[in-house]
DNA sequence: GTCTATAATAGGATAGAC
DNA sequence: GTCTATCCTATTATAGAC
């Protein structure tokens, strides 16, 4: 599989972000991880604002997708909200990657202001798809104890990103997975708390 | 008051990494923010990594004591953890500033195997705080719904952790109340889910 | 304890050749 | 599209005067 010298930049710039923050990474490490010179790297992205935004823009639409490929496989908000946990669990590489919006919100002050509303933005697509779950999971019985979708979606959001930064500094997806057991065992059961 | 000038670049240097990260300030913005030298700087801190040592260690205490007052003050389980709630609430300065912790955790890649070894014993620290509260919630009947009391600590430090997140990119206290609504609503109330 | 001066390196970005 | 060469600024850190 061939992939252009673009693909291969916002490939190694999300690797750098997830890893090492919007501050912490430079064009000289994107030199190095593709193999190109760091004069070169402004021809495909003139400048680091520049880079992220396209950086967030195909974050956003690969969610996106994630998300409605979700859709199509589970039919119920139980099977749909664990598939979410899952999506954000497998991004974690094991401890080694934050979700980029996580990374990036750490670095707001350094941000342009196209990339703060694309961070926006993508928030609020997540929280509209978490909502959409939550609302049918209430439907369709498969997930108890919620009052209000759209606070619980919060709460999910949250906690997704809370245990992602939770399992980054022990290096480990069991850190994950106990920090949203909640999600996983007390909404997602058949029978009632009592 | 007087504050010696260690103290000044302390708070100076908190207020930057809680509100630009470990990788986005620099000696010269505590130069700027307390009145003297870069180079001066070096004779209280003589490193980076010192400096942020130094911060953990403080940070670290200063939360120990607000743990120590709150259960001072608070007998019952849901009052502690609403106290905790609360701490975490104005420790966000309205949307400003992260936890001390989880923007260093974002910066992991630059910082010293000390301070890594302080951001693990600081969570270790507020686990075991939080974990004796849910104990304590479950005894005295004033936390619902809990099944293991560790495993509710973790959910609950990711789920504080990850609304001041959300709470950063909104610049908006509202936003973490409603990501942590499932803390002060499903947990603490006298009468069962359904 | 704080200063000036300076080192040594790294940062983002541009100009112009190929 | 990628290169070399270069600019300007910022970075952490040190040496030595006061």
């Amino acid at each position: 599989m061939i992939t252009d010298t673009r693909t291969k930049l916002l490939d190694a710039a999300e690797h750098a972000v997830r890893t090492r923050g919007f501050d912490g990474f430079s064009y000289a490490d994107l030199s190095r991880a593709v193999g190109i010179r760091k004069a070169s790297i402004h021809y495909h992205f003139p400048t680091k604002a520049a880079l992220s935004s396209a950086l967030m823009t195909r974050y956003h639409a690969n969610l996106e997708a994630a998300c409605d490929r979700i859709e199509a496989q589970r039919n119920t908000g139980a099977g749909r909200l664990l598939a979410i946990v899952a999506l954000y669990r497998d991004a974690l590489k094991g401890g080694s990657t934050l979700c980029l919006c996580v990374s990036l919100i750490g670095s707001c002050e350094s941000l342009s202001d196209e990339v703060i509303a694309s961070l926006r933005a993508f928030r609020k697509m997540m929280l509209d798809r978490i909502t959409a779950i939550f609302e049918l999971g209430a439907q369709d019985a498969t997930i108890l104890g919620s009052t209000c979708a759209a606070v619980d979606a919060q709460s999910t959001l949250a906690l997704l990103e809370g245990a992602h930064l939770a399992a980054r500094i022990e290096q480990s997806e069991k850190v994950f997975d106990g920090a949203t057991d909640i999600l996983t065992h007390r909404f997602c059961r058949r029978h009632s708390p009592d």
